[in-house]
RNA sequence: GCGCCCGUAGCUCAGCUGGAUAGAGCAACGGACUUCUAAUCCGUAGGUCGUGCGUUCGAGUCGCACCGGGCGUGCCA
């Protein structure tokens, strides 16, 4: 696939370079960097190389912006740059580079003019991890829908992905679920359902053993025996872990969440003894307070705070699970990367893990991904009326029922099969694009209205960008035939064109910094442009290569945003 | 105490490696429906980018200090 429009003007902005300054050394960071015009008034691409190398050059500016103009070669790209301002050096496409461009995407409907990454690696996405037998909340929608969609773009960027739900299947709250088993479980209501059953215990006997010493005391014996084998804790185990990963899976299912593996913390059990007894005999590790530890007493921000990886009751930690887990990935599975999506707060923890994994030889790329938290409309962590979090479940249930009354409102004529799809689709898609559409590290208030509304930058609108295109193909009666001829003349063809073609470059940018709200701006701005297009552009009352331009640009729009919409893990309809 | 994160329009939020006059949506006001789905569009109004120094030709963006809020900080995950 051809090169982006950034990539293409850099080379030459380079070449230009190269006769202007001579024999003259740049300076070693110097880039010579093409970015986005700020304002279209200015053109379709800017550099600023002019203005940054002036003091080295020890020349003015505008005097070295006019040495680039002067031997920049635009032949077949770009129009003749101009200088604006106090150096700037403005580029923009020739109205052929942007049909040309739309051409070859038209005819790349899977990647659509975006490049496989440079350097292909085995990547493992940490996301979701829910606890077993307690509710999977909405904290969990974050890591859950931002580690999706980032596995999907690294994936289509041309990565290998695995993808492993890290449940906790083996924590403290075990004790607590054994003995509410073995007390107070309702056999009907499990019957019904195992996992409001298994959520109720857990709440229940949460509630009672904040008050009851002795009742906290039998729940850790509870857990001892789990732990130590205990044939009879172990089956009642086997069986919580298995009814809440099918009620996980529903969830999963409506959001279209897949994952390659499910190894949980009670997978790597054997392994946990072993890894401690290594960091021990290679001085990793030492003993301190009966506790075995990981100092880090040459990082400044980590002296004094030590990695517990075995208590001092001999009992392991998520820090010797994780640790475990890392080298499970990395022998096993060759990771040359392992991403976790996890919330801000695990900051310590991850700094930590990162610490002690290196000074094990781990040499894979670690990252951590950290996002924010959801607030209800009062600025505090969202819960229920009743103070209780909210489930996840709940809120997709919610979601759907009230995308399902706005198409009751505004489009009833559709036949009921097709409006429960179309509910189905805008209500997953607002709560997933209202999450994937802001920074993931700052705290946002969860509000239906504009999760919802058809306005701004929301799942809707972009939605209905896309039924536009397709509508326009029903009132023609056909599918899209390839075009003829495509000739960009008005000035919204061609910004359409140019929106387009930027698809090649937002992809990839969203894993620069792990910001899939790159991706969802970029989305809402396609769609912005295509309507300016559609409003002063007639398509089908258009004739001739007008005609056979617009509507492959109507095409293409219809292509990108699914695709785009795909890769943030939404669904698009036809109709809505 | 120390560490991390956040602070941008009345409200909810963008603003990637520092670039031109800081952008959207909601709410407010004014326009465009014999339609290619008006669920869309166009316009008006709205700002000491928490504060102050500093670096720079240029700072919402980088550095330092402070203010305000959130979260962490040795045996939960």
């Amino acid at each position: 696939m051809a090169d982006t429009f950034p990539a293409l003007l850099e080379a030459r902005l380079r070449d230009a370079l190269a006769k202007v300054v001579g024999d003259t050394p740049l300076p070693p960071d110097f880039a010579a960097s093409v970015g986005p015009a700020q304002n279209a008034q200015f053109g379709d691409y800017q550099a600023n190389a002019a203005m940054v190398l002036a003091k080295t050059l020890k020349a003015n500016p505008r005097q070295i912006a006019a040495g680039i103009v002067e031997h920049f070669d635009a032949a077949g790209l770009c129009e003749s740059p101009t200088i604006d301002g106090p150096g700037f050096v403005n580029f923009r496409l020739a109205a052929d580079t942007l049909a040309a461009r739309v051409r070859a995407m038209l005819a790349d409907p899977e990647k659509l003019g975006v490049a496989p990454a440079a350097e292909p690696k085995t990547v493992v996405v940490d996301f979701s991890a829910p606890n077993v037998a307690k509710p999977m909340h909405v904290g969990h929608i974050r890591s859950t829908i931002l580690g999706d969609c980032l596995a999907r773009i690294a994936r289509f960027l041309g990565h290998r992905v695995i993808t492993d739900n890290h449940i906790g299947d083996w924590g403290t709250q075990f004790g607590m679920i054994l003995w509410g088993w073995k007390h107070l479980l309702d056999e009907a209501a499990l019957e019904k359902d195992p996992v409001g059953e298994l959520l109720r215990l857990y709440r229940e006997v949460n509630a009672r053993q904040k008050e009851d010493e002795a009742l906290r005391e039998t729940c850790k014996a509870e857990l001892v025996k789990l732990q130590n084998g205990d044939p009879e804790n172990l089956a009642i185990w086997e069986k919580c872990v298995a009814l809440s990963k099918r009620g996980l899976q529903r969830i999963y299912d409506l959001l279209d969440v897949r994952f390659d593996h499910w190894l949980g913390e009670s997978y790597y059990n054997d392994r946990l003894a072993p890894l401690v007894e290594d960091l021990l005999a290679r001085g990793i590790a030492e003993v301190s307070d009966g506790a075995v530890c990981v100092f880090f007493r040459e990082i400044e921000a980590l002296d004094g705070k030590p990695a517990i990886v075995r208590k001092s009751d001999g009992g392991f930690l998520y820090a010797t699970t994780d640790l475990a887990t890392i080298d499970h990935r990395v022998e096993e599975w060759g990771a040359d990367a392992i991403w976790y999506v996890v919330g801000a707060p695990q900051q310590l923890h991850f700094d930590q893990i990162f610490a002690a994994a290196a000074r094990r030889g781990i040499t894979a790329e670690l990252a951590f991904i950290p996002f924010g938290s959801i607030l209800g409309k009062d600025k505090k962590m969202l819960r229920t009326r009743s103070g209780d979090t909210v489930q996840l479940a709940d809120v997709l249930a919610e979601a759907v029922e009230r995308a399902r009354a706005i198409i009751e409102e505004k489009n009833p004529e559709l036949d009921e099969a097709e409006k429960a799809e179309i509910a189905r689709v805008i209500g997953i898609g607002s709560v997933k694009y209202a999450e994937l559409s802001q920074y993931r590290m700052t705290d946002y208030v969860f509000d239906w209205d504009t999760m919802l509304s058809l306005k701004g930058n929301t799942a809707p609108y972009l939605i209905n960008a896309y039924v536009r295109t397709r509508a326009i193909f029903r009132k023609l009666g056909g599918e899209f035939a390839g075009a003829e001829t495509i000739a960009l003349t008005e000035d919204a063809e061609k910004a359409l064109a140019l929106k387009l073609a930027q698809f090649a470059e937002a992809v990839p940018s969203v894993l620069n910094d792990f910001r899939p709200n790159a991706l969802a701006a970029y989305l809402y701005e396609l769609a912005n442009t295509y309507h300016g297009f559609y409003e002063k552009c007639p398509i089908l009352r258009a004739e001739g290569a007008a005609r056979d331009t617009r509507l492959a640009l109507c095409e293409l729009t219809g292509r990108v945003l699914k695709k785009g919409l795909d890769l943030l893990g939404i669904a698009t309809a036809e109709r809505m």
